[in-house]
RNA sequence: GGAGGCAUAGCUCAGCCGGUAGAGCGUCCGCCUCACACGCGGAAGGUCACAGAUUCGAGUUCUGUUGUCUCCACCA
């Protein structure tokens, strides 16, 4: 027999494990009619990314899944693949090329995107291989990427389609602009961070009356693109000003004082000043009182100077504007100015003018772009939407119906709060690197084109002077579509039709509005359907201080070298384990030393188990002629396999978890194995083989069930074993059967066991080290169970030998005492009476509290009328038990006090 | 302002359908027992945040309070 590590070491059978599965091509998934199909979509990961903690979580779960379904004989697919991730790429270039001193505008658009696709093969595979370590089963073979042609295809279809519908628009709007990446973005990708501001309280002139009109803003920057202030109608204070004017300071330019309902009249002096085309809801005021939208910022971040002004005019001259068109301001001295520098030399200005009345300090909300975090400037801008509204109705009454669960429930409630509050989704980015929005714009005649084949020629006016737009689309839309472009939408395909829709999508809290709701409005418009049946929400992983772990803080626990140090196996369990759906998790060094020292666990009762078997051990099979410690083990499995089962189809991983754990540490090593050493030693061959035979039944199945939590250990470990079958991926998943439950030697083995834990706990207590053996008297009505066990009572209760006698007379004896014996120690040497007294008396006290807990049960009638018999009848057994224990206990301080 | 999570042993957390509270780590005691000291045996330690309600019975359901965290919206 060849040596076995004494410590199981990960790094040396992992990588050959994953090279074993992949050359048995187990990953990969074909359609086959004649099984259910069970499917998962990865959420992709960034190209840009490395694996940190929270891909580690995701990954793990949807391993644990399609494992589990994959074994349990479904066709399983889980499809991976990566997202281009176009504003988080694009600044990661544009850094990197800052460095080498080159721009985008340098290189031009080709070019550039000729460097994006270099980096991708750089860094796209690199998170790829990441996954693996992990042990993760996609079918690498389906492996795909949100740009790649057929999701390219996809996105194309999606727009023209949404397009004609009159679904997609464009137009000026407000939109979130961040100066910083130089795009437009989504509300969604706006992150909200309190910030130390100031208010400050300006004076408008009243060109009418002459009086001054305090209001208070937190930008005076913006005050040169103030085009009205506004009041609202029934505010008693203004009613005199209703259509009056006031003077704008330092530009002295006369705008109206208009009525409307955002001005709140508790709020402030009731006077807001209203700048459209950089604040939201001034946008909204001014379309309602149809004011001008002078546009002062440029999309770089400074203030408008001649130059803007002249492209603008001349837009608005050749007649190509749109609906909103802005105007823009030059600024004049303040031209070219950054915003920041902007707002101190505007209010040194109002300062010297006397046109300040208070500064106020204020802390405020600021809008921050959760990609460079700087702040967002709120722009009127001209972009292409989507709209929502007619879109999100059916995804939620899809959710409303239960056609999607989430999981947990509460879940549901987010998804329907965003769902019902979201407002037309920005899609175009003034980036390059992603999918290119499918318009080509006329210059001759103006015509917007539309297309998913190239245009060369305006269908209008046939000029063939057109050129596509040169924005690309948020880095969200194609993510919407993942779950069926990646089978091959809008073809028809084999995959689409079998795998589709998917079955369990596994995302954290973090991305339902980001993408789940997309994927689910998406879905339902275009293929009719529900992307998925389930989502599993989980968690973030959070450092041991409960902090999120960020680059910033530098607290961030690498994956890859917690698998390097305990293997990949422990890094897995660490985040099954008292993980709950929806939950945040701390990741404790403690943890995973704990599953590592698991691993370590399994891996030395194997080892034993090898050491023990013959050379031709046949393969896993129940043997004949099976002891009562065999019948109990094979029955407290196969509770094991009912419970496990249950755990994973409500997605309980954690509890799953802790199922196995607690089976294979403190039920199967602790207990079955030490008590098989029993045959194993003795020389009855037909016993040994039977013991075997169990030892192997009972670990070869328990593997299976801690396989999708543990793949390689499992693997590893289920190979060295006689096993059928080449991989134990590929086994057969364990069922439940009936047939294997022995409730009669389960009750038996707790009487046993209970009585060993009992002698074991009173030579503890009298410091009797194990090495002394001493004769345990056993005085039961169960005589018949302790007689058949009684070399149990020698291996693991430090028994010298066991008597079994009806009639016992102690002379200097310890005595024992559980609900189904006495049992008594002689020990005289060390025997103190009147300790031992106190210790019976102590233990009757307990049990008489325990008599009146469940007698004062039983006797309330309501309790018997009204609880379910099985209830009922359980009290009734416990209070039975405790009842022959005090019994047990009274003769036994009988007899203490006849020997003393 | 709206919504939601969490509050259980010293620490980190489980606890599904309501039926005298569990794990890991830590602490204390004893063991190198022929698989494992990444181990074995034993022990101590909890009014399950607080107050009500429902129920024969509540850590578990409902209401409120406090503390804490998160998300969404808004703040001119």
């Amino acid at each position: 027999m060849k040596d076995i590590a004494k410590i199981y070491n990960p790094s040396e059978v992992e990588d050959r494990i994953y090279d074993f599965w992949v050359k048995g091509n187990y990953f990969h998934a074909e359609v086959d009619e004649n099984k259910k199909p069970y499917t998962i979509v990865i959420p992709p990961p960034n190209i840009t990314g490395q694996l940190h903690m929270g891909h580690a979580l995701d990954n793990t779960l949807q391993d644990i899944l399609i494992r589990w379904k994959r074994m349990s004989g479904f066709d399983t697919l889980w499809l991976p693949g990566t997202d281009h991730a176009s504003i988080a790429t694009e600044a990661k270039i544009v850094e990197a090329m800052r460095k080498e001193g080159i721009t985008k505008e340098d290189l031009g658009r080709d070019a550039f995107l000729e460097r994006a696709w270099a980096w991708k093969e750089q860094y796209g595979g690199r998170i790829v291989e990441q996954l693996k370590k992990l042990g993760s089963s996609c079918d690498w073979e389906r492996e795909r990427f949100t740009l790649d042609e057929g999701c390219s295809r996809a996105v194309n279809e999606v727009f023209c389609r949404l397009y004609e519908k009159d679904l997609i628009y464009r137009g000026n709007r407000m939109v979130n602009w961040c100066t910083c990446c130089n795009t437009s973005i989504s509300d969604a990708e706006v992150e909200y961070e309190e910030q130390d501001g100031k208010f400050w309280h300006l004076l408008y002139t009243v060109k009418e009356t002459g009086e001054k009109l305090e209001l208070a803003t937190t930008r005076p920057e913006t005050m040169l693109g103030d085009t009205a202030v506004a009041i609202n109608a029934d505010d008693e204070r203004y009613k005199h000003l209703h259509g009056c004017h006031v003077i704008l300071p330092l530009l002295n330019k006369e705008i109206p004082i208009v009525c409307d309902e955002h001005a709140d009249m508790t709020k402030g002096t009731g006077v807001v000043k209203i700048t459209p085309a950089h604040d939201p809801n001034d946008f909204e005021v001014g379309l309602r009182n149809n004011l001008p939208i002078v546009r002062t910022f440029t999309y770089d971040g400074r203030l408008t100077g001649a130059e803007d002004k002249k492209i603008a005019d001349e837009l608005i001259a050749s007649g190509r504007a749109t609906e909103n068109e802005p105007e823009v301001l030059d600024c004049g001295k303040y031209a070219g100015l950054t915003i920041s520098e902007a707002r101190k030399v505007i209010l040194a200005d109002l300062e010297a003018g006397g046109y300040i009345k208070e500064v106020e300090p204020r802390k405020h909300e600021v809008g921050t772009c959760y990609r460079c975090h700087r702040t967002i400037e709120p722009m009127v801008s001209k972009q292409w939407f989507v709209r929502m509204v007619p879109l999100a109705k059916p995804a939620i009454e899809a959710v409303e119906k239960g056609e999607t669960k989430f999981v947990p429930e509460r879940f549901t409630k987010n998804y329907l709060n965003w769902m019902n509050g979201t407002r037309d989704w920005c899609i175009s980015r003034q980036l390059w690197w992603g999918h290119r929005i499918p318009a080509w714009y006329c210059a001759d005649c103006g015509e917007v084109i539309v297309s998913k084949a190239d245009v060369c020629t305006c269908s209008k006016c046939g000029s063939k002077n057109v050129s596509q737009d040169e924005d690309t689309l948020d880095t969200w839309f194609s993510s919407a579509l993942w779950p069926f472009s990646t089978l091959g939408w809008p073809d028809e395909t084999k995959e689409l039709k079998h795998y589709y829709p998917t079955n369990t999508l596994v995302t954290g809290y973090d991305i339902i509005g980001f993408w789940v709701s997309r994927m689910i409005f998406s879905a339902l418009e275009y293929t009719g359907q529900v992307p998925f049946d389930t989502v599993l929400i989980h968690g973030l992983v959070r450092d041991a201080q409960g902090r999120k772990m960020s680059k910033s803080l530098g607290n961030g626990i690498d994956p890859l070298e917690i698998i390097e140090k305990y293997g990949a196996d422990a890094l897995r369990f660490s985040l099954a384990t008292g993980n709950s759906p929806g939950n945040d998790m701390r990741f404790l060094p403690e943890k995973i030393e704990a599953s590592r020292n698991f691993a370590n666990k399994l891996w030395n009762a194997n080892r034993f188990i090898l050491m023990n078997l013959d050379e031709n051990e046949p393969a896993p099979h129940i043997p004949e002629n099976l002891a009562i410690e065999d019948k109990w083990i094979i029955s407290r499995f196969n509770k094991l396999v009912k419970n496990v089962q249950n755990s994973l189809e409500n997605f309980e991983l954690g509890i799953a978890v802790q199922n196995l754990y607690d089976f294979i540490w403190d039920v199967f090593c602790d207990w079955y194995i030490e008590i098989a050493k029993i045959r194993l030693n003795g020389e009855d061959e037909h016993a040994r083989n039977t013991a075997r035979a169990v030892l192997v039944y009972v670990m070869s199945n328990t593997l299976k069930l801690l396989h999708p939590f543990m793949p390689f250990i499992t693997e590893e470990i289920w190979l060295a074993l006689p096993h059928d079958g080449e991989s134990i991926m590929i086994s057969k998943w364990c069922e439940y059967d009936e047939r294997l439950n022995f409730p009669a030697e389960e009750d038996a083995m707790d009487l046993v066991m209970d009585a060993i834990r009992a002698i074991r706990n009173r030579r503890n207590e009298m410091n009797v080290p194990p090495s002394k053996k001493a004769k345990v008297v056993i005085v039961s009505e169960k005589a018949e169970i302790f007689g058949s066990c009684a070399a149990f009572f020698e291996r693991l209760a430090s028994a010298s030998e066991v008597e079994l006698t009806e009639n016992y007379n102690p002379d200097g004896a310890v005595t024992v005492v559980t609900d189904a014996a006495t049992i008594y120690i002689p020990m005289k040497e060390l025997m103190d009476f009147s300790k031992e007294l106190e210790r019976l008396e102590k233990d009757l006290a307990k049990a008489n509290v325990d008599k009146e807990f469940f007698e004062k049960k039983l006797n309330n009638p309501g309790f018997v009328a009204k609880a379910p018999e099985k209830v009922v009848a359980e009290q009734r057994e416990q209070l039975g038990k405790v009842l022959e224990k005090i019994e047990n206990l009274l003769a036994g301080i009988e007899d203490i006090k006849k020997q003393m």
